[in-house]
DNA sequence: GCAGTAGGTTACTCGAAGTAAGTTACGAGC
DNA sequence: GCTCGTAACTTACTTCGAGTAACCTACTGC
């Protein structure tokens, strides 16, 4: 088999039983019995077990921010880019229950390189809408645009998480519980009272 | 020296070491060493490694428990009681980087039973503001409560987390920033328009 | 002064991460 | 239609750290 799609394979396998067992429970010998080839194919592609933890971290990043930039390409204005912005990636959580909590509670993990990868999805997150804030009310403290990025991330992955328990709870509802805490907070801070819906 | 002595050490340097290196990175031995005491002394006190990060954080969290209580005491209204709360939490975590640090990254290892004691941390704090939320606004949905709750407990970790990385973001500032986002969307929800500060 | 026990140690086992060295499959060039 | 090179793969190790069995020692109450 072609290295890429062996790799792929790979990633897909490992997601699995890490989401499964635990990143620590998890034997590199059983991910290769899984893929069906042996340990020393894993070292050759990833390097090491945190090498392909942080591959599969890596791949689902990339995934959710295709989708999201996607999802938030038309908006009109801050509240229409947040709203978007949120619910795709309750949409991405919910499609994707494994590689989050894998996310979650495996990376975090005290490897040091993976809390950089999830670190860097947060990254990725908050400088999104500090940029959108920013461009919508130029006049705003900096710091304080980079704080409520900061509580629009958090409050969000708190709320991910809590959807899972909740199946009552899809995209759009959390998405609305987000948006009602958090919007009348920002508005405030707009230069005309916005219009919103 | 006597038991709970010896645990109350080896708890106190497994915090270090942990928040240090890393849950993985860091060996029984290592801890033992600079216990000064031998490997098996942890295992009598702790039973497994795993066992003995569960100590740390949750003696962690006994303390964020009683600091947060004393602090809300004295509360009149919704508004002093969630800030109150907020401020004794991160003045919680700026005395106690190590800690937190720990609970953070490394308690969120995969070891189920070291999340669930994290996870513990978050419901003590989820359910406190569930129900002041309940208490003052009767006629509120106990789901969107829920919601609430989670989302107040996401932005403030996430917050306590940034305010590590910016030095001149105290625990009031923080606070603030917080309560800013927040405050204008709760107060919607409360019987009168509650004359806030 | 002896018994019982709290507090401690040395010296192992065992499982899993990581590696060295070798093997097979297979397409390109003659 | 053979052979050279390389990509894909394996077997058989080493090493390191979690966890344990078995043994030691000093103090306290009688």
């Amino acid at each position: 088999m072609p290295k890429a799609q062996r790799m792929a394979q790979m990633l897909t396998v490992a997601e699995e039983i890490f989401a499964e067992q635990g990143y620590l429970a998890t034997s590199m010998d059983e991910i290769a019995e899984r893929v069906g080839v042996s340990k020393p194919m894993l070292y050759e592609y990833f390097g090491s077990k945190e090498g392909l933890l942080i591959g599969c971290i890596h791949r689902a990043r990339t995934e959710l921010r295709e989708k999201t930039a996607a999802a938030i390409a038309g908006a009109a204005g801050p509240e229409e880019f947040l709203r978007l912005g949120l619910l795709a990636f309750f949409e991405f959580i919910d499609e994707h229950r494994r590689s989050w909590a894998l996310l979650r509670q495996e990376a975090a993990v005290a490897v040091p390189s993976a809390q950089e990868e999830v670190e860097g999805i947060r990254q990725q997150q908050t400088d999104m809408i500090g940029a959108v804030l920013a461009s919508f009310t130029p006049e705003i403290d900096p710091l304080e645009a980079e704080a409520f990025a900061e509580i629009v991330v958090g409050a969000t992955e708190r709320l991910a998480v809590w959807m899972e328990r909740r199946p009552s709870v899809g995209p759009a509802l959390a998405t609305d519980y987000v948006m009602n805490v958090i919007w009348p907070g920002v508005a405030r801070k707009l230069p005309e009272p916005a219009p919103h819906a």
